[in-house]
RNA sequence: GGGCUUGUAGCUCAGGUGGUUAGAGCGCUACACUGAUAAUGUAGAGGUCCGUGGUUCGAGUCCACGCAGGCCCA
């Protein structure tokens, strides 16, 4: 006889453990796959992690929500192939590498190959793959990690190289030059999604400078120079000195006033007339000095007098022409103009910006825009560059600073006494030339490389670019067919960037990583983009034939250097040599839903049935990530949505909401927690606790609780059932009881289930997890096991196996299977040993798993709303009569005579009846009697139905509610009687209510113990007679022997005979007569009192003192 | 500075389209129940629903402006 597992100490780790040698040793996962082949699809993208770092609890998060609809389609009968990937590429890679090596990025090439390099970065990159498997493997998470695609591999390269092809054929390929963040320490330029790592920007104090621009003394100038002054200076501020000596313009805003302001040098105490805006001169100039006359000022005065002399408007100085601030390199054209620049503020600063176009975004543009040149020196090779060298040096024109980094890029000990920035320098020597009107320390953010945690420079470089701008509107449009969870991600932060969108910057210039597949003649003029390994190997062929490539290689690898190695032959005959450039790691994550089954190369029809993905889920960082460029490349290349639903999951926090991080120990180590609390508590702990879009403050103790409350409970309500079910044998092998034969509280928990059935399936469908966690949550904790099985345990443990019997077994049963389905896709180790369970015994299903069976059909005809009206009815009666016998002291095990309910209608009265039984046997009392308008002690209370009133009278609502509190019992009856009652809003207008305009209650009885909650009432006789205290006696007896029987450890089924000394007489009587009841209760074969007790058990009822003594057929014990 | 987002009990969170006693769980206190027992029930304490204005007969809910936190970007 197969009988239902039994646990003790059931150890949620131990299942997850077991459950997964389950899946191992029978394939489950590969199985429910399979076995919906010829099924829809689910199409799953997996978004590709990069195991050169350990995972952490968040991973945890992200991949629970990933495994969690994938698990939920498949139940649905979808087939849900999810194929694994690995994001090798990239700059992480690299800095790990050079780390270990010790070496710098100049070193690659010189002390290391690039071959050497690549192959270690090749080794490095997947370090950590056995951790990542293993947390895989061990949360649950189903993906296929046997075939994963590797974006290192030629394949993939090849793929991206292909849609690089198409993009570059469609013309959305091009060079171009901009200002972009550069990171000298790791001698790259970054692209903005790596300046959008977290913690990027830093607060850092900068030593600012507001510089003073001398006006030249010009006939066009000469309206500045109107009160006789020697020397008039724009103000312009800057929290980068090192670009001072860049500076070619200066911009206003148009529509900014600024004045004319006479004073000193604080310096030199010079006397100088100086120009900022007007409405920041409170910031320079001391309002106390304003009163003071300019020649009241002697040298090294703290109080600067001023006098602001003249006012003008930005565009009265536009054109105004200044001397070179720092004089160390000349300009190929005229410079030091003062332009319009749109951009201008006078939020901070001066409400003049200084410009240098080599190193500002902005000031490139205006000043492009305004004729302004850049400042360039030549390098060796007579190119033209900027006067800070790619290692962040100042070049050897700037005679001053030659050689010194602009940042501290050399590690220099900053807390040294004599350590000085080289801003600081700057500032020194403005300060002695006295063209430095104030230096200072101040806080700002500035972006920070995300590796090497140095300051970024903003400098001129060479890119490829793709042009996204060219379809921008399209992937604006087609962003509106995508479901976003939430939908503020999609709609605003997604949708904004979409808005604001720049040309996607593709180049990056390292060594690991996809290689750009572009040749080009050293003149530029002649270019090709290789499409596969095919088009080169023939172009090679060609190259080698006209001996510009000295002889054929075999193109094995498609990294560096092997591709830079290849000379390939332009049209004209002219040598062309790949752009060295790598292309941006994202490209490579973009292209996964082409790349991953080396598409467009092969497997055509594998794309097409898997383009666009139905869903993927990544964290919200994401958004100009992964979602971005998976986007991109998809409405550029296909013109199409690459998914259909996507959750942006939010951050993992630690409890007290701060970020974790393995610096500050705040950490959360996701094996330790699985293997504390076992993978399901976790999951479902995340899941229930927030929706996954918001913020989660992870705390182990939620953990616990969630343990302890949703999982030990099902556990609980498992264990009853098995316990009895085994004794009794049911097997589930009688054909079902008709729900018409099957109780009141039955019907009602499979009305619930089949109602729980429909809402999870709405929440799932509707990418809300969080919803469905709850609400199977609730019904397991609330419903069933502490009303249901609370209120059936009789029905299990007492009396025949009858169809009584089994219609609660079947119903239980149906319940608990039930939920393993539910719940599997969240807590899918857990759920899964439940269903083996009972389906070990039943053989209800074919599936050995419940991760191959279907989700449950909803039957619409056992949903029974009246009912689950009635037992709400039932519920809040009983917690009405408890907290009336709490109030009185009278315990639950006394039985009462009669509960009164006012009723106020004939349906009240109907639902309350059906479940009275229940109510009495809950609260052990014996009748219900109810009160309605014949008994004539019924006193009503109304109240108007505000929502429905509301919109009927608006502004005069306050007259009706009035005017319906002053209706007395009378006018309340009248309304019942008739239908209608006319009420006085005031002297002239009228207005006629009807019955459901108003809600009507019952009040207090008078002379009753009451109790209410909404519109219910209940009052609670409790006289107590003779009889029902002996009932009460001998409930109490009962419970003291099954005390008893407990502590001697007897078995449920173990009989007994009682022995009872003969005292109390009240006590006697009780015994008397409830002799059989309380033999039945307490599986007593005799009960017999007798005179003397030897050996005998005290047991204190109430006030009675009475002596016992029990003994089994086996042995006498106590 | 901008975009998005959050703010409800000590903690974690619910509170469709505005409707008159703002809820749950945990925690705390007290009591009860007991053949599910390392469970359970009942009650109590605990709230200026971040603030200020506004719209409305009526605002936790809608609007505006702030404050505080978070994320992303300048």
């Amino acid at each position: 006889m197969v009988k239902y597992n039994e646990y003790k100490n059931l150890n949620y780790a131990k299942v997850g453990e077991d459950v997964l040698e389950f899946w191992k040793q029978n394939n489950i996962f590969e199985r429910s796959v399979a076995t919906r082949e010829g099924n829809t699809p689910f199409v799953f993208y997996e978004g590709p992690p990069s195991a050169n770092g350990t995972p952490g609890i968040h991973h945890v998060m992200a991949r629970a929500v990933k495994d969690i609809f994938c698990r939920y389609k498949t139940l649905k009968g979808f087939q849900v192939n999810r194929k694994g990937g690995w994001d090798t590429h990239g700059l992480p890679v690299e800095l790990q590498v050079e780390k270990e090596l010790g070496i710098t990025k100049e070193d690659i090439g010189k002390k290391i190959t690039v071959e050497e390099y690549n192959q270690r970065c090749r080794e490095t990159v997947m370090r950590f793959k056995s951790q990542w498997d293993t947390l895989t493997e061990q949360m649950g998470y189903w993906v296929d990690l046997n075939n994963p695609y590797i974006t290192f591999e030629n394949e993939y390269i090849e793929s991206c190289w292909a849609l690089l092809r198409k993009l570059y054929d469609k013309g959305y390929l091009y060079k171009g030059y901009t200002i972009q963040p550069f990171s000298p320490a790791a001698g790259t330029g970054l692209s903005s999604h790596e300046l959008n790592q977290p913690g990027c920007y830093k607060m850092v104090k900068d030593t600012t400078i507001v510089a003073q621009f001398e006006v030249r003394k010009i006939t066009r100038n000469m309206f500045l120079f109107e009160h006789e002054e020697e020397k008039v200076y724009f103000l312009a501020w800057t929290t980068t000195p090192w670009t001072l000596p860049a500076n070619t313009g200066l911009a206003v805003g148009k529509n900014i006033k600024y004045v004319k302001v006479q004073s000193y040098n604080p310096y030199t105490f010079e006397p100088i007339s100086v120009i900022l805006a007007k409405d920041l001169v409170g910031r320079y100039f001391n309002q106390k000095a304003a009163d003071l006359a300019l020649t009241d000022y002697s040298s090294g005065d703290k109080l600067i007098p001023f006098k602001v002399v003249e006012e003008f408007v930005g565009s009265d100085l536009a054109g105004v022409e200044y001397h070179q601030l720092m004089p160390y390199v000349q300009p190929e054209k005229p410079a030091f103009r003062v332009i319009i620049g749109d951009y201008v503020t006078t939020e901070d600063g001066t409400g003049i910006v200084h410009i240098s176009p080599t190193f500002g975004a902005d000031d490139a543009r205006v000043a492009a825009q305004n004729d302004i040149p850049a400042l360039l020196v030549m390098d060796e090779n007579g190119k033209p560059g900027p006067i800070v060298d790619r290692q962040g040096r100042f070049v050897p024109e700037i005679t001053d600073f030659a050689g010194m980094y602009v940042k501290n890029y050399d590690g220099q000990d900053e807390s040294a006494a004599d350590y000085k920035p080289t801003d600081v320098l700057i500032a020194i020597k403005l300060k002695e030339e006295g063209k430095a009107f104030k230096v200072e320390k101040y806080e700002h953010t500035y972006p920070h490389c995300w590796r090497t945690d140095k300051p970024v420079l903003y400098y001129p470089l060479d890119s490829w670019f793709i042009k996204t701008t060219a379809v921008k509107d399209r992937l604006i449009e087609l962003n509106k067919t995508i479901n976003w969870k939430p939908e503020s991600t999609g709609t605003g932060r997604f949708g904004n960037w979409l808005e604001n969108l720049v040309d996607w910057n593709l180049s990056r210039s390292r060594y690991w990583g996809t290689p750009l597949p572009i040749w080009r003649t050293e003149d530029g003029e002649e270019e090709i983009c290789i499409g596969s390994i095919a088009e080169l190997t023939e172009e090679i062929g060609r190259a080698v034939d006209a001996g510009v490539m000295d002889e054929a290689v075999e193109v094995k690898d498609l990294h560096r250097p092997y591709v830079d190695n290849i000379i390939l032959l332009s049209k004209s005959g002219k040598p062309m040599y790949r752009e060295p450039d790598l292309i941006d790691v994202w490209f490579d994550s973009g292209a996964m839903p082409y790349a991953q089954w080396h598409y467009p190369l092969e497997n055509e029809e594998q794309f097409q049935k898997n383009f666009p993905a139905d869903f993927i889920a990544e964290g919200v960082d994401q958004t100009r990530g992964w979602f971005f460029t998976l986007h991109a490349l998809a409405v550029m290349l296909e013109d199409s949505v690459a998914y259909k639903n996507v959750i942006a999951n939010g951050l993992v926090l630690d409890k007290n909401g701060n970020k974790m991080s393995k610096r500050l120990g705040n950490a959360i180590d996701p094996f330790e927690m699985i293997g504390q609390y076992g993978p399901d508590a976790v999951r479902w702990y995340m899941i229930a606790n927030a929706p996954p879009w918001d913020n989660l403050k992870f705390n182990p103790d939620g953990v616990v609780e969630t343990q302890r409350r949703f999982f030990g409970t099902l556990q609980n309500t498992y264990s009853f059932f098995a316990l009895y079910a085994n004794l009794d044998n049911f097997t589930y092998s009688e054909a079902d009881v008709p729900m018409a034969q099957r109780t009141e509280s039955d019907r009602w928990i499979i009305s619930k289930l089949n109602t729980l059935i429909q809402d999870v399936d709405a929440n799932y469908a509707d990418y809300d997890p969080t919803r469905a966690a709850r609400a199977i949550q609730d019904f397991v904790v609330d419903d069933l096991s502490n009303w249901y099985v609370r209120l059936n345990r009789k029905r299990f443990w007492k009396g025949e196996y009858n169809t009584d019997k089994i219609a609660a077994y079947q119903t239980l049963y149906t319940c608990l299977e039930v939920i393993a389905k539910l719940a599997a896709p969240i807590a899918p180790f857990y759920t899964e040993q439940l269903y083996r369970d009972l389906n070990a015994v039943s053989n209800k299903h074919t599936e050995e798993s419940v991760h191959l069976a279907y989700y449950p059909e909803v039957n619409h005809e056992d949903i029974n709303k009246d009912l689950e009206e009635r037992m709400q009815l039932a519920q809040t009666i009983s917690s009405l009569v408890h907290s009336l016998r709490k109030k009185e002291m009278i315990k639950v095990r006394q039985p009462l005579q009669r509960i009164l309910i006012p009723v106020l209608n004939d349906r009240m009265r109907a639902q309350i009846d059906a479940v009275a039984d229940l109510i009495l046997s809950e609260v052990n009392v014996k009748t219900i009697e109810y009160i309605d308008d014949t008994s004539g002690i019924l006193v009503k209370k109304i109240k108007p139905n505000f929502k429905k009133l509301g919109q009927v009278f608006g502004p005069k609502m306050k007259l009706v509610a009035a005017a319906v509190q002053r209706m007395d019992q009378n006018d309340i009856a009248h309304l019942e009687r008739e239908g209608g009652f006319e009420i006085m809003l005031n002297e002239e207008e009228t207005a006629v209510l009807t019955p459901e305009d108003v809600e009507i209650s019952s009040e207090d009885i008078p002379g009753w113990l009451v109790a209410n909650e909404g519109k219910l009432t209940v009052a609670l006789d409790i006289t107590l007679t003779e009889e029902l205290k002996q009932e009460g006696i001998a409930r109490d007896l009962v419970n003291r022997i099954q005390n008893l029987r407990k502590d001697s450890n007897l078995e449920v089924q173990d009989k007994i005979h009682i022995l009872l000394q003969r005292t109390e007489p009240a006590v006697m009587q009780a015994v008397e007569n409830y002799s059989s009841y309380i033999c039945a209760e307490t599986q007593a074969l005799s009960l017999d009192t007798v005179d003397e007790l030897e050996n005998a058990t005290l047991l204190d009822i109430d006030d009675y003192k009475v002596y016992i003594h029990i003994q089994t057929e086996r042995s006498t014990i106590i």
